[in-house]
DNA sequence: TGATTATATGAAGCTTCCTTCAGCTTTGGA
DNA sequence: TCCAAAGCTGAAGGAAGCTTCATATAATCA
């Protein structure tokens, strides 16, 4: 089910020569600026191609649907952000339990940030069919980093259980998107990267002293 | 402008006779349920006034269109969930930082829990037209409560300054809603409110500890 | 009871938008 | 150079949905 849905959102066909490439590029840019100037109900298949400087009919050679438009953008947000933890993770394995929280938190934020318009956008559609299903993965994903390098580190006895590292990542998420929402000026984007830090630090150090030694 | 765009979802009359309220709240109760059933991109007038039923001409007495019926459901969900954050900062004053972070955790996961299907189906129109502003104005309410009863802790020198209480809030919203939309099974519920209120000690320990003597 | 106001109905006008497809242009290799 | 494959076009079919309004029913009160 979930599977078949999924599948529908699937492109296409995949461009072969460059200058097909440079279209869907194009589209899917498209897509998020009129994401951004429009709004999620306002988007249509038409004015994204207007922007993007095709014809509706090229779009529809490359995405079977305007779902799938949508969908394409945000998965491709997702594994962005996803790879992102999943490197600090793998960096900062066999650190104190401090510089581990340190190093998720700010990549996360970094990668949340490279392209706040992204981002923006892509709160207005999270919601849709095959958003939710996509989110949860990315969850899934970033919580198996993060377990990996817990099992490192040095100065706890047993790792945080499953749910706190959910909570961890939902904060990292929630806080982030509040900021952006807010306007993300660079100086809110420098404070949420602290407060984020101390925010995971303090929790992490918090939810070991108080459900230790529990395993998974 | 913000006022302008408001006023377009103001309801277009208020009910009179006993029936009229009945009409009304059936509409509310039925955007809800629509929402849930069918998602925000399927949800249409006829569809709702059929769910609630009455015919479309009577919801267009009421509301003057689509959006502010959405706008209205969101608008009081979110004056619950302040209030509720609003009475628990009152009653928390003069006690220790600990116990007022327990309280505020603890009423809003109350508060949202306490129709889990309005919570789940706000989500989905929560980044609309007048949503934003809405959860803004939400926010900063929610703060001001907060910054209120933190003035009369008795075991800080100087409160925390409105970003990190921003944060927190922020926080508390985003896992609440990470468990919402992993189902929240009453054992998730519990397990979210227990380390909820971790989470907010322990980040407002820390926040006094990094950033003291800060006047806001 | 009769007049007035409140409430409810739902067919239909009007707009918007998704998606297709038959035909045209460009590319790249033989 | 030539042609098959790749890419592009955009008018138009058809579906869906928002909103109105002329009409009908119910409540209220003098």
């Amino acid at each position: 089910m979930a599977a078949d849905a999924i599948q529908a959102f699937e492109p296409r066909k995949t461009p072969v020569q460059a200058r097909a490439t440079v279209t869907v590029e194009a589209i899917s840019e498209a897509t998020i600026q009129v994401l951004l100037s429009h709004g999620a109900d306002r988007l249509t298949t038409t004015r994204v191609a207007e922007r993007a400087g095709v014809s509706v009919g090229t779009l529809y050679q490359y995405y079977p649907n305007k779902q799938s438009l949508l969908f394409a953008v945000l998965e491709n947000h997702l594994d962005k952000v996803v790879a992102a933890v999943e490197t600090a993770c793998k960096h900062a394995r066999h650190n104190p339990l401090r510089e581990m929280a340190r190093e998720v938190a700010e990549a996360f934020v970094d990668a949340k940030m490279e392209r706040t318009d992204i981002s923006m956008a892509l709160y207005r559609i999270a919601a849709d069919l095959g958003g939710p299903a996509l989110i949860k993965r990315a969850g899934q994903r970033s919580r198996k980093a993060l377990e990996a390098m817990l099992q490192t580190a040095p100065d706890t006895v047993s790792p945080p259980e499953r749910f706190a590292i959910e909570m961890m990542l939902a904060a990292m998420a929630g806080t982030t998107r509040s900021v952006l929402e807010a306007g993300a000026s660079p100086a809110m984007v420098r404070k949420l990267r602290e407060h984020l830090v101390l925010l995971c630090q303090s929790y992490m150090a918090a939810v070991i002293v108080h459900y230790p030694a529990r395993d998974n």
